[in-house]
DNA sequence: AAATCTGTTGCACGCGCGTGCAAACAGCGT
DNA sequence: ACGCTGTTTGCACGCGCGTGCAACAGATTT
């Protein structure tokens, strides 16, 4: 192929044949240049390497993942933005997933009934996985995801799900719940109030009823709950304004475990601010995640960390697998004691 | 062509040619009924739009890229995932580009130094554009972006920049930062202390330099200020306590002027709990971008919100164009007033 | 020196769709 | 029924690269 092209500059669309021609090699010696394990002398690949160089070349992913058949992309599904931990989580699935070559797809799945469409989005760009970090999948929208994809993978990150076709990677939220209820009881609390999140959610169920049984079998009595619409702390300031605003001192809980860090971060603004109690001598405050908001020392908040490194290893691992089993997989994290309970 | 496929089920590859000869029609037919504005009547847009739907048939976004050289991606480069404001506007980016048809592609740029692979990644991708929202991106290094760019626009969001090949939108930096220095000044306040990022950032450069001449034009002298290596309230906590730690009540300042909410909420933390002084009664406190935790009756921030969804919708509007001309935009924000000065 | 082996290089074909144009078609008035 | 106009449909070719195999050269063995 002869250079048909005017423009020599970086603007140019430099194709494999341009820099084949340059380095007096075939097409296909180039590509393989770029690919890894391939077999190509060092020599060859150097003078390959030059002539892209100077050309300013960089191979097409889209013409590769066309012809392969493999995208080394994933969508990263998400509908809850005002959960800080969504921020953290975003961070180290990219981080992770970029070190090992694979590219991320942000979806911002409006609402409930965007998941679909978002889904669809997906599949139009042939991605090689979906991993949803969102609140918003119930088991009927999941159910629809798995009869249309397109994808191999469906991934529920850090989050528990029963769906059999579906891979949950997700820290063990009756062993980590237990830890925490353990860790309340010991510390000498007795009247705790369980903040949970939305009802649509495996994990709330799975934290809500871990901790409500776990009490109950100690102490024969059924702690009080709420729940928050979302994992927004400016909802949580609402409803636990609209639950404790004006109960007697005498019938406030002692301790208030939340669902996760977004709610106990909105809990505590309002017990400080609109309840005037101090934390944790009149209310006591738990969470779960460990956003970079409790180490403050506003917060000093007593959490559970999750181990999202390594869950994102993982993730890279399933991804990278072409077995057909059972991936689903439950971590243990830590209990982070603070001031806050 | 024949189904040369045994599977019939969602998994299998369903190409236009299987709809086209489903319905009976050709495949460009097929793919016409997938375009908006297309030529095509509406009898075999329905009978095409039927035979895809139960043969499952997705289009395929690469190969519609490969053949118009068109991708309708753009790459958003993010480095401090620690500014809770990247939260904000991920949302909304990936919100208002999904509406108008783009998707984005998340990229996570580890450091200064990594900046240069991120962009290649990009290139790898073929997207439209590139969208920065981060901090660490000099101009030595968008010279480099733009030396061996293979995308058309690189745009630098919600930060002005002076570099001609780039595309700014971004708030109006000095209107900004002189109303905020007006307001303090007519609330009463006459110690001031600046508190700024990273000066690797020209908004820092704007914000503080503004801020600091416009005070020294009224009274004469110029503000202390300090400097934080990152937008991290957790950083600029540590700076706060260095700098105020140990000072005398008659030398602090009156007003604590932070480049962004990410600094002003650790320092708002600090000054509480670890200067154990008020606010706004002993230091009052100013911050930039109105991020959600303002509006949390801990914080009930002063600050300076930025017209988000309109500069998103301009950006749209900018990746959709193809003049050549100049699109650099200053947007203006309003300043939102609460107790915190 | 011939035979063998290992590492390296070249190539036909296909991945699924867009572009631009030509052919076919329907609707209208005379 | 005829031509005319505007709409709808079909098609050749190319986008840039991967796969799997055949051909080849150099190094090693017999």
């Amino acid at each position: 192929m002869t250079q048909h092209r005017g423009k020599t500059g970086p603007d140019a669309n430099v194709t494999a044949d341009d820099v084949a021609t340059a380095a007096g090699v075939s097409r296909w010696t180039v590509n393989r240049a770029f690919k890894k394990d391939a077999s190509i002398s060092p020599r060859t690949r150097d003078k390959v390497m030059e002539a892209a160089q100077t050309l300013g070349y960089v191979p097409d992913l889209r013409a590769a993942s066309l012809a392969s058949d493999r995208s080394n992309l994933v969508a990263l599904l998400v509908d809850d933005f005002a959960n800080p931990h969504k921020l953290v989580m975003m961070e180290r699935l990219t981080r992770i997933l970029r070190k090992h070559g694979w590219d991320t797809l942000l979806v911002n799945t409006l609402d409930r009934d965007d998941t679909g469409h978002a889904l669809l989005n997906a599949s139009q760009r042939r991605v090689d996985a979906v991993i949803l970090i969102g609140i918003q999948f119930d088991d009927e929208t999941l159910a629809a995801a798995q009869h249309a994809r397109r994808f191999r993978k469906l991934i529920i990150f850090a989050r528990t799900s029963q769906n059999p076709d579906t891979i949950s990677i997700a820290v063990d939220d009756v062993a980590a719940m237990t830890e925490i209820a353990d860790y309340v009881r010991a510390r000498g609390y007795r009247r705790p109030f369980f903040l949970a999140g939305p009802r649509t959610v495996s994990a709330h169920l799975s934290r809500k009823e871990t901790f409500l049984s776990r009490w109950k079998a100690h102490f024969g009595t059924e702690p009080e709950s709420a729940e928050v619409p979302a994992y927004d702390p400016i909802l949580a300031e609402a409803v636990v304004t609209e639950v404790l605003g004006n109960r007697p001192r005498s019938e406030m809980p002692d301790v208030l475990v939340c669902e996760n860090d977004a709610l106990a971060i909105g809990a505590v603004d309002v017990i400080r601010h609109k309840l005037g109690l101090r934390i944790p001598e009149d209310i006591a405050v738990t969470g779960f995640d460990d956003v970079p908001q409790c180490r403050s020392p506003n917060y000093r908040l007593t959490t559970y960390r999750q181990p999202l490194t390594e869950m994102a290893e993982y993730l890279v691992e399933v991804l990278e697998s072409s077995e057909e089993r059972d991936f689903d997989r439950a971590f243990t994290g830590c209990l982070v004691p603070r001031e806050s309970a």
